[in-house]
DNA sequence: TCCTTTGTGAACCGAACGTTCCACAACTAT
DNA sequence: ATAGTTGTGGAACGTTCGGTTCACAAAGGA
């Protein structure tokens, strides 16, 4: 079998992670992922060949360990009302606190992603709208909990509106962390204000 | 006097801007510039220092000759009704255009650069924040104009969830123009909506 | 004409980039 | 024990980056 490997995948990915999130694809270097993890070169190029097979692996574990889970409550079978609400209160939380401390990243891994310079790329786009798509079908299930009696073209507009503060307070996390806290808080204060007539 | 300019900075410094805007801060070298301007790098670090301040003039001019143009319908003192919606229909048809040929930018050059690396700078968090205010600012008197009779609370929530819309919709717009015109299209609905009531 | 000022083009710098290569270490199967 | 396979460590590759320097050309004022 060969020599066992001694560093930790999950661990690195992770870390990778993080750092692409934090400055973006174009501002890691192989060197700054060497000092973070303590892995040498050879083997990050011996287990992802390079740069960017990192990065898609970074960009897996995103959706599966952050974006996911936050949107888990919208896609299982049985939807609650609050889900969305909860949804967007749990994100404005997580802006809340970014900043504070320069640990946790600000914003979204993928809109950063799609605004730099790899954003270009034709692969890179298209995981950034199949992100947009599940995004919008997830919370467009949490809006037809929370709106069961409004029509199909309210409910559209709701969730295209919703998915719209979504974005919007993920691209202002990192310059006015307040002003995205307020469009999300307007986007709560609209569904909720929908629900009562 | 002396030597009289021989080059055209209007020229030097909107070429720039298109390339910062296409590309990022980040992606663009003085080399770029020099051969899609003609003009030697001398000329150019004496005309600005470096890289920084020819972006920080290429800045000053996407706001000049961009955005204020186009919230100007509704900084003037009188503002039509309609202006928000005329803004947000020439939004989305300027993202309609985008990629069919490769020659206009796509997404906002504020956006993209608060989301890259250079981000981080304060000075330029600070000019996007600026910008954010503008563009509320803006469309609030907008939705003021449009929504005369609406309460305070109605109007405030209005503008925040259109200009959460524009944001979106400019960060989308690279990716997938579809949905940043889908995203759009929603925001005018919800406006006429509104005004319906 | 001479002098000062400014633009121009070319060369050069040290640093950083992603990537490649090779010798060696560690492990399994025979 | 030996051969074969795979991960690791470190050096080096070639390229590109932003920035600097310098000699020379061009233009206007004295």
């Amino acid at each position: 079998m060969g020599r066992a490997v001694t560093h930790d995948r999950g661990k690195l990915v992770s870390d990778a992670r993080d750092m692409f999130w934090r400055k973006g694809f174009d501002a890691v270097s192989v060197a700054d992922v060497e000092a973070a993890t303590g892995v040498g070169r050879s083997s990050i190029y011996h287990a992802f060949g390079n740069m960017r097979g990192l990065f898609d692996a970074a960009v897996t574990d995103y959706l599966d360990t952050i974006v996911r889970p936050r949107l888990r409550p919208m896609t299982v079978e049985k939807v609650d009302g609050d889900a969305v609400i909860d949804y967007l209160s749990r994100l404005r939380d997580a802006i809340a606190v970014i900043d504070r401390d320069g640990a946790a990243p600000a914003g979204c891994l993928l809109l950063t992603t799609a605004a730099g310079n790899i954003g270009g790329d034709d692969a890179v786009a298209q995981v950034v709208a199949a992100y947009h798509r599940e995004l919008s079908t997830a919370i467009a299930r949490g809006v037809q909990a929370h709106l069961p009696d409004a029509d199909a073209t309210t409910r559209d507009r709701m969730t295209r509106m919703t998915v719209a503060a979504s974005i919007a307070g993920l691209s202002l996390a990192r310059v006015d962390a307040d002003a995205a806290c307020a469009t999300l808080d307007a986007a709560i204060a609209t569904l909720a204000e929908q629900r009562r007539r």
